[in-house]
RNA sequence: GGGCGCUUAGCUCAGUUGGUUAGAGCGUCUCGUUUACACCGAGAAGGUCAGGGGUUCGAGUCCCUUAGCGCCCA
């Protein structure tokens, strides 16, 4: 015999010794792997590709997330017989792990990376990696995934490295990578460009300065507003719009940049907005993206005004070496001492901030290296449009294409050290040199005197490879073959842009297929009141200590079950508790039903299926159907909410309540034990994908149970494990289950009136009454339930009488009707005549109303157009209740 | 300026080919230590499904519109 269970399911003494038996046992490798004996290419697999999370980042609830959505895919998947591949792995995150580095070194050793020197920080930085680059992938184990780690990759390692530069080198070959001067964002506190998609714009509150555009040799001026002064110093036009009355006599004359002197012209263009500002527009074209088209239109000179650090350059005469918002306030003040100002006033205005330093970004003109990207992007639209890529929800769709139609060449060059160093070597007369293997000399001029670029390539560069770039590419290993394309990516709707499209365009152009079929994107997770959870507000919930305190199965069901595709959650802990109390549920459930199969003797035959039995059989039935279709249409949380309810509501409230009285029955017990055993394991099977822990954990508990019992044959029929045992599939429905549903429905419903009473009329729940029912047509099915009745409802079954109908209506009880079965409770002394009048009338009161309605319905074009089968629902409803107001009204005679 | 999402019980949310009396968890109230579980059980209260209009035999669900909130893109 087993040994005595604990009372409460006892997390943190089980998931990491079940998540090493696991590991242990291999269960997380795809049974068919193209690299062992055996091997067969013809079975299809099912793959994702995790989002590779920082290196150096720690657990937060977006992975938690995206861990529980694709384990739960995968595990799924795993179930259903597919041969698996989750593929682990981590990303390098250039800015955000050079950034903490430096941090680290300037806190602990006083040094900047420049004093260090590119190699030497390089080396800290791997030292770094070594040390702390396993505690993700640590803490993403906890939660359960079901990953294959020995095929964990890292996009700087070899392999990787060498895919990149595969990919740069072949784009370059192409002609699909270009170098050169062009206005890109910069950020000065990182000191390096960055990409549009790295730009956020918030509103703030900001000033708008008026100020005069003396024109040459004349008094007159031209009004013009900004919200940059500093960008004065930049300045090559002054622009205005050909219609305007006001200013249209003054182009082609010739204007005076404050302070500078210099002179610059006014012109004419259409995109002046007459009604903004002054209605004249200056022209910055070195630091601002409509000036920089303007200036090409108008063949304007470009000034660049900035350097690195968004100081003012040699360009700006005197503010050279100012700080650009410092060069803005003494610009002003000497421009006000030259009666240049107008006015200022306060404006509401988007300003471009850094996404990772938050400060403000600078548009400037920089020698950057760029992807020609609307091929690509064009790819990748009609991947999307003919179906060969489906994203789930679908309106991401929509917003896919709208960014892939106006998508800008990608910016890909970065100026920091930790990343792909971009492959190009330059030689003294400035060729280029793009090369798969480290060149030795110029490929143009044979010059040994070459240098490499200095800039490191976009991140993101490197994770759009990802799918293919893990499982070998570009060599043509065992692996990419098989398990390339993969099948679903699934992440945050917040990378769409950033990681999916990427993934798709370069997929598409490297491997000429679609890395992936499916797109499921998930929402965002805030606080309980829909707040974004910042350290500053104090909201965050850290999932470490929400697994510690409540354990893993808790958290993992809260976020499947909680979110639907594509929408933000809201999270709190009193969800969390409440699915622990659940994961504890499924524990004690557990419990019973091995308690049961432990006392079970050997030698009885199992006898017929009770209604119960078959009732919870049919459910389950149903369960499996409707998580199947679930499943299929990525609804995951409709699909634990449903298995929630069968295994708390059906089977914990419901058959085990009535299982605790089959058991005593000797005829009955056999069957009910593996009815209780079958279903629960069933059961246990829809629910692992989403609670892994305490569902493998159960049972294993189980399986032994089973093995020393006379229920060996059920044993013999489990695997040694849960995470590898076959997904339920739906049985075609044999004709008799909708009966049977019917008729436990309608013993449901008397046992709750009846407890209904009890309660209100405050009858002790240990006191057992006395009842007799009239049940017309039902008797026989009553009768044959009388036992489950009595029990459920808390009856005398001495004192428990049922006939197909009474010949005198038992004096001083309280009448129930339940459709058409009369149900007397004799309560002596506590039924009170006029609160029993009172009581049946409300209720005659409700049946007539359904009966009004229902008659309304019918009458109506309902009867004629509606489907037949509705229609005749409708029909009895309407006679059941006609019937239970009959028998309500002989009541209050 | 363009696009998208949300608005359902006190709170947080489900509700996908339109079809019972619109559900759950938490919270509230009443009762209960029935040997799986008090991380529990039984019962109850609580909703004009944001407002307006339309399509339909039938609308929380489809269409139009208004408002509030949020997000994305420019």
């Amino acid at each position: 015999m087993t040994k005595e269970l604990p009372k409460a399911y006892d997390f943190k003494s089980t998931e990491s010794r079940i998540y090493a038996m696991w590991e242990a046992g291999g269960y997380f490798k795809p049974w068919n792997d193209p690299n062992k004996p055996g091997f067969d290419p013809n079975v299809e697999p099912f793959v994702i590709s995790i989002p590779p999370p920082n290196v150096t980042g720690e657990l937060h609830l977006g992975h938690a997330m995206f861990v529980s959505v694709e384990d739960l895919m995968i595990r799924y998947h795993r179930m259903k017989g597919y041969p698996t591949l989750w593929v682990p792995g981590t990303d390098h995150a250039g800015i955000a792990t050079q950034l903490m580095v430096e941090q680290n070194l300037l806190r602990t050793e006083e040094v900047t990376r420049e004093e260090l020197g590119r190699e030497e920080f390089l080396k800290r930085t791997w030292e770094w990696k070594k040390k702390y680059g396993s505690i993700i992938t640590t803490q993403i184990r906890r939660l359960g995934a079901s990953c294959d780690w020995d095929r964990e990759r890292f996009t700087l390692d070899d392999g990787l490295s060498r895919a990149v530069r595969e990919a740069f080198v072949r784009l370059f070959e192409k002609g699909l990578i270009y170098r050169g001067p062009r206005l890109i964002n910069w950020s000065p506190g990182l000191k390096t460009a960055v990409s549009d998609l790295e730009v956020e714009y918030s509103e703030e509150d900001a000033t708008l300065y008026y100020f005069k555009y003396m024109l040459k040799d004349s008094n007159n001026f031209i009004p013009v507003a900004t919200i940059r002064p500093e960008t004065i110093l930049g300045d090559t036009a002054v622009a205005v719009h050909p219609e305007d009355e006001r200013f249209k006599k003054f182009i082609g004359k010739t204007a005076i940049v404050p302070v500078l002197g210099r002179e610059i012209p006014i012109i004419g263009d259409e995109y002046v907005s007459m009604e903004f500002g002054t209605g004249a527009l200056k022209i910055t074209p070195g630091h601002d993206p409509n000036d920089y088209a303007i200036a090409h239109k108008h063949n304007l000179p470009i000034i660049s005004i900035l350097d690195e650090e968004a100081k003012v350059n040699e360009n700006g005469g005197k503010y050279h070496g100012l700080d650009r918002f410092e060069a803005r306030k003494q610009l002003w003040a000497d421009m006000n001492e030259a009666r240049l100002v107008i006015k200022t006033e306060p404006y509401r205005t988007t300003i471009p901030r850094s996404q990772r330093g938050g400060e403000i970004v600078e548009p400037m003109i920089s020698e950057q290296w760029f992807v020609q990207i609307e091929p690509l992007a064009k790819a990748a639209l009609e991947a999307v449009k003919d179906g060969r890529i489906k994203i789930v929800p679908e309106r991401f769709e929509k917003i896919y294409f709208n960014w892939l139609e106006n998508i800008k060449d990608w910016c890909i060059s970065r100026q920091l050290w930790w990343g792909h160093r971009i492959p190009v070597w330059y030689c003294p007369e400035g060729h280029m040199t793009c090369t798969r293997e480290d060149p030795t000399q110029c490929g143009t001029c044979g010059s040994k005197d070459i240098h490499q670029d200095e800039d490191v390539l976009d991140t993101w560069f490197s994770s759009g490879l990802w799918p293919f770039s893990t499982l070998g590419w570009p060599d043509e290993t065992p692996d990419l073959k098989y398990f390339y394309p993969t099948s679903y990516m699934e992440t945050g709707y917040d990378i769409l842009f950033f990681w999916v499209a990427r993934m798709i365009m370069s997929g598409l152009e490297y491997t000429g297929v679609a890395p992936f079929h499916t797109v499921y994107l998930h929402g965002l997770i805030r606080d309980e009141h829909g707040r974004k959870m910042s350290k500053t507000y104090g909201n965050v919930i850290d999932p470490l200590v929400v697994m510690d305190e409540l354990g893993t199965d808790a958290l993992r069901f809260t976020l499947l079950v909680g979110a639907t595709p594509g929408n933000d959650m809201n999270l709190s802990v009193k969800k969390v508790e409440s699915n622990r109390n659940f994961a504890n549920k499924v524990w004690n459930a557990g419990r019973f039903v091995i308690n049961a199969i432990n006392t079970l003797q050997p030698g009885a035959e199992p006898g017929d299926y009770t209604l119960a039995d078959s009732w919870i059989w049919a459910r389950l039935q149903n369960l499996i159907r409707d998580v199947e279709r679930q499943f299929q249409n990525f609804q995951y949380g409709q699909a634990g909410q449903q298995i929630y309810d069968f295994l708390w509501s059906d089977f914990a409230d419901w058959y085990v309540e009535v299982a605790k009285g089959q058991l005593q029955d000797d005829a009955t017990k056999h069957q009910t034990t593996i009815t209780l055993a079958r279903v629960f394991d069933m059961t246990l099977r829809l629910l692992h994908p989403f609670t892994p822990f305490v569902t493998e954990e159960i049972w294993g508990h189980l399986r032994s149970a089973l093995r020393d019992s006379p229920l060996h044959d059920l044993h013999k029929s489990q695997p040694e494990a849960l995470i590898v045992a076959r997904w339920p599939t739906p049985r075609q429905a044999e004709g008799w289950e909708a009966e049977k549903i019917a008729d436990f429905e309608l013993i449901q419903e008397i046992v709750r009136s009846i407890r209904n009473l009890r309660a209100e009329k405050n009858v002790a729940p240990s006191r057992k009454i006395a009842a007799s029912i009239s049940a017309g047509a039902k008797a026989n099915l009553l009768n044959e339930q009388s036992k489950v009745i009595a029990s459920l409802a808390g009856l005398d079954h001495k004192l428990f009488t049922i006939n197909s109908s009474l010949k005198d209506k038992p004096a001083d009880s309280a009448a129930l009707v339940v459709g058409s079965v009369e149900i007397y409770l004799p309560l002596a002394g506590m039924v009170d005549l006029a609160s029993e009048k009172t009581r049946l009338e409300k209720e005659l009161k409700e049946a007539g109303s359904h009966i009004q309605r229902l008659e309304n319905l019918l009458n109506g074009d309902f009867a004629q157009k509606a489907p037949p089968a509705l229609v005749q629902k409708e029909r009895d409803k309407l006679n059941a209740y006609k019937e239970t107001a009959e028998k309500i009204k002989a009541q209050l005679k």
